[in-house]
DNA sequence: CCCTCTGTTGGATT
DNA sequence: CAATCCAACAGAGG
């Protein structure tokens, strides 16, 4: 799953690739990809994907949503899932777990490919607005933590989960919303009203910086492969998938418990747990 | 080989 | 967004 990082790193490929060029067709390898909307469900999918001929628009890229122009408004959204990517492939082969194809006029096709099928392509008449809706602001865009705090008014439960929450602050997802709050000292489990002012300013200022370093280190090259976790070699986390090893800043070891039903990972002595929060082994 | 567990998504249900 | 279950599948570990 890509977050934002992952997806914008995607995007970024994307407009290499089709800068200057054209459409010339679409390949619907498996129909149950193209769906009405942004839904996890191939069962839902079966949808026209619509007409892709003529100049390639912008590409385009809010929170974990890719947006593709076939035409002056109309074309699609991508949304990769879990496991999804987006995959340049010179030449007419299918790759493992290629889903459908956009085919350019050089001859190559970008493909969304995707083992577990959550991954989706909508076919939208207006892309930059069908792109933003139900979403909030993108994480790396708040000027203050007063700002981002706002986003979070009326929300009682742990702050982790309503990081997640796309409405409120779009583009974290499990991995760096886990990151972001051992960054700021902050459980992943303290109530959203707990959370320090301070906290709020350091995630405010320090988000843009973080997301965007985890972009560059996707690398500008690449096919499109995923090493966001299990390619490539190490770990490049602080905290995620770390249960027991020592924390990076000061060595205790890394706890992992299950919090609105994702894996969550802190360390223990950076990050209190708040009171009455009774530790499980 | 077989079974169980985990998971970068998000939505529905209870 | 409180916790749980589900979509659909790969990969790891026992």
């Amino acid at each position: 799953m890509p977050e934002l990082p992952e997806v914008e790193a995607h995007a970024r490929r994307v407009r290499r690739w089709t800068a200057g060029r054209s459409w010339v067709g679409v390949r619907v390898v498996d129909p149950t990809a193209v769906r009405p909307g942004m839904s996890t469900r191939p069962s839902e999918g079966g949808v026209s994907p619509g007409v892709w001929s003529g100049p390639c628009g912008g590409v385009l890229r809010v929170a974990k949503r890719v947006g593709l122009r076939a035409g002056p408004t109309g074309g699609a959204l991508v949304h990769l899932g879990m496991t999804g990517h987006l995959s340049r492939v010179l030449g007419g082969d299918v790759p493992r777990f290629g889903r459908f194809a956009w085919q350019l006029d050089d001859g190559s096709a970008i493909w969304l490919v995707d083992a577990r099928r959550f991954g989706c392509v909508v076919p939208v008449d207006d892309v930059a607005s069908a792109i933003v809706a139900g979403l909030g602001p993108d994480a790396d865009a708040f000027a203050d933590g007063t700002s981002l705090a706002a986003r979070f008014r009326g929300c009682r439960g742990p702050i982790k989960p309503a990081l997640l929450d796309q409405a409120r602050v779009g583009g974290l997802g499990n991995i760096h919303a886990g990151e972001a709050l051992w960054r700021v000292g902050v459980h992943p489990r303290r109530p959203v009203p707990e959370v320090p002012e301070a906290a709020w300013d350091a995630l405010a200022a320090g988000l843009p910086g973080w997301l965007e370093a985890a972009v560059l280190n996707e690398g500008p090259d690449h096919d499109g492969d995923l090493r966001y976790v299990s390619e490539g070699g190490a770990n490049p986390f602080f905290v995620y998938d770390r249960e027991g090893q020592p924390c990076p800043r000061c060595a205790a070891p890394i706890q992992r418990e299950v919090i609105g039903g994702r894996g969550s990972w802190w360390c223990p002595a950076c990050q209190p747990a708040p009171c009455g929060s009774a530790a499980v082994r």
